[in-house]
DNA sequence: ACAGTAAACTAACGACGTTCACTGGGCTTA
DNA sequence: TAAGCCCAGTGAACGTCGTTAGTTTACTGT
């Protein structure tokens, strides 16, 4: 009778050597080397085998992704425990920088290709994958993780007008570490551009947003807890 | 004899023509139906015809990009006669958002696609096409230009530090400006992030950013010059 | 009138994602 | 034990893609 449980283990198994199989293309060879006759070589299979496990190769790249959203989210959550909004902003943002240009193909995939958008026959996925990715828990939502630290900041005071909205202002910190990173992805070995270290110029960027956006210290211990940016890293 | 001059003209108009009609498809149906074939039935040609006029299709897009550049940087021009040359980098910053959400395709192709990378063959492409895109002359090159007027605001201490490196400086306006767009062309429409205006974003992190980065008005006309950032727009 | 040039065509190649009829071994059931 | 089902995996094909080699065709300069 547990013959249905062990099916569905090699079931399961056989799957998660196609994830693996396609991670290490993707991560070894970039991003659109990545090719169902190249997975199913890699392990031996048809590549119509491959459809018995997913959908399509979207549905694929989709699984890839969901398993980095988890790392990402894991990789975030270091800054978790710091007491201070702003700090912990910091930190989710450093975190966020170390991440993409550890896994910049992976980054890539995640947060810099188009998907293929609604279409105009507006036929929504089937079980609404996407909404599995992110659908706003901080506990299993990267972005709304981010949030919740925004708000945090904006709900103590800590920024002044007119970065009180907590949508826009996530926004702009998320958008200040991707603007880096992403551009040293794509044109990090151009030759026009002179890249020195992302990182530098990612944390500095997020140094100069919140600076810019923190009120000025009424009297309280806030001026305490900033620490300059300079003498940081 | 003037019979080379209008096979020449000939020549280039047909070529116009392919670029004409690769245009439309891109900026109609968006950046992965532009097909080679598809182009050629545009313009009632055979697939193998557009091999006359460009090496590639790479070729051929980089053809279609360096039109848009010479339109960014255009348009960028608009910040040209801003005397105060903070303001000139927030100008220049609009006008790079403005362009960036009225061309969405452009500007993916332009800074959003990572280009198939040097290889390991190392062939650098013929006549070195991209050093002709950018190639530091601030008259002729966006990311000079901005690089330029970042450079004025350094020279006349306008920035604190460590905000005094110029090339650091100006990847981190580049990327401000960049990370907003970015991500509303790539994620504007998921319905997990609620994008409200990419222009009020990215004008309001310009404004944290360069805030963050400006020294206090030390006693000078600095102060004057300075306009408040939520009165601006 | 003739040879040369070059734009465009025909036809094919290999690789891609995807589909579909099928097979064959393990499972359930009689 | 035999019959029948289930389903992971196969084989072969389809249509599309970028690209190439060989050929035609129209115009040019002599």
């Amino acid at each position: 009778m547990g013959s249905h449980e062990r099916r569905a283990r090699e079931r399961n198994a056989t799957r998660e050597r196609i994830l693996a199989a396609a991670r290490d293309l993707f991560v070894r060879e970039g991003f659109e080397k990545v090719t169902l006759r190249r997975i199913a070589e890699a392990i031996e299979y048809t590549p119509a085998a491959l459809y018995v496990h997913f959908e399509d190769k979207h549905a694929l790249m989709s699984a890839l992704c969901d398993e980095d959203f988890g790392l990402l989210r894991e990789a975030m959550r270091t800054g978790d425990a710091i007491e201070d909004p702003v700090e912990r902003v910091r930190a989710i943002g450093a975190a966020y920088v170390d991440f993409a240009l550890a896994h910049p193909h992976h980054y890539q995939f995640m947060f810099m290709t188009a998907w293929p958008a609604p279409e105009e026959g507006a036929r929504i996925v089937a079980g609404g994958e996407a909404k599995a990715i992110m659908h706003g828990d901080p506990d299993e939502d990267a972005y709304a993780f981010l949030r919740h630290a925004v708000a945090a900041c904006i709900a103590q005071g800590r920024f002044k007008a007119p970065y009180t909205d907590v949508g826009v202002v996530t926004q702009m910190c998320w958008a200040s570490a991707h603007g880096v990173v992403s551009l040293f992805i794509t044109h990090g070995h151009d030759p026009w551009v002179e890249f020195r270290s992302p990182q530098r110029s990612s944390h500095l960027l997020l140094d100069a947003v919140l600076d810019g956006m923190v009120a000025a210290p009424r009297s309280g211990p806030a001026a305490i807890a900033r620490v300059a940016p300079e003498t940081r890293r």
